[in-house]
DNA sequence: CACCTTTTTGTTATAGTATTACATAACAGT
DNA sequence: ACTGTTATGTAATACTATAACAAAAAGGTG
């Protein structure tokens, strides 16, 4: 099978647990990079992972000011893109908000399924994808370096429950 | 061959025709369709199309102004939400902006190779892809309904600069 | 045509997203 | 301790987009 699922896809899990290790991976990579993961951009990446829902900038301003920090908007700006950076997070263009990357070592591009009704996202790696790009790239001279690929939709759960 | 490049790609080409050819595509396919390419909507679709670079609301606003118009930015986004729906531009996520589709009749999705150098951006229409798509779609139980492509880097003529 | 309904456009205000510019503070190496 | 660098704080502003309501234009019907 050439796809494969790197987030938990719409279903169940130990979500406490999915959060723990995404922050051990993070501080993990950061420490092989020689990247800091300071206090500050790490409690921005625990508020992105609270759930498998998008996060606005905005919104994760509001979560810092519930936790006793009076941040404006650089604050929050500056975090999420040194986490986009280091790779822990990805920006979603099509919702201006942020998702925590469940793989951040992978080198992978993103390519996401958006739930329009429950607003979860999944996060996949389809070589087929990344393969058909680079073919087409190949084809016409465009040297490609970044994907954005956001696909909507209906996950199952929420299909069924029509 | 499965891809499709659908738009000039970072090549030369008689821009006055292509625009030309893109507006009367239009009419006849909002005739088709019982949709009503209005003046001001013809106008808008006509200042997208004076590149194939993307363009911002703002700039259509702008552009409006030097013909004559005083408009608000209601104005633009109605016009453009429009030519979106009636699937004569596409809407650009990773830049907020907005670009003529050159085969509005062909139901396809958007997918598009935007350089970062010369900013031009060409739209294609691969078939693995939308294929390896609707594969993981099917094998996940997602069911997709609007596909966001878009690949930047550098287009071979930039690259070629370098 | 006169009337009514629907659609389009105008207008004002405001909401939501993101960055610039500069000041201060924390950190790392000498 | 000193210095250069990186990170954070702060204020202001730029950029993107929509809500809400008013006026005008277009289309249908008796």
């Amino acid at each position: 099978m050439s796809d494969k699922i790197i987030s938990p896809f719409f279903g169940q899990h130990n979500h406490a647990h999915c959060t723990q290790e995404a922050l051990e991976q993070a501080e993990v990579s950061c420490a092989g990079k020689g990247l800091k993961l300071t206090a500050l951009r790490k409690e921005v990446l625990t508020i992105v992972w609270q759930t498998h829902k998008p996060v606005g900038a905005y919104d994760v301003l509001e979560e810092l000011r519930t936790r006793g920090h009076k941040p404006s908007p650089p604050t929050a700006y500056r975090a999420l893109d040194f986490l986009v950076h280091a790779k822990l997070i990805h920006r979603l263009a099509s919702l201006n908000a942020y998702i925590g990357c469940p793989a951040p070592d992978e080198g992978h591009q993103g390519q996401f399924l958006i739930c329009t009704q429950c607003k979860s996202v999944a996060e996949i790696e389809d070589l087929r994808i990344i393969k058909a790009i680079d073919a087409t790239a190949a084809s016409t001279g465009f040297n490609a370096n970044r994907q954005s690929i956001e696909i909507t939709g209906l996950c199952g759960a929420c299909e069924s429950q029509t």
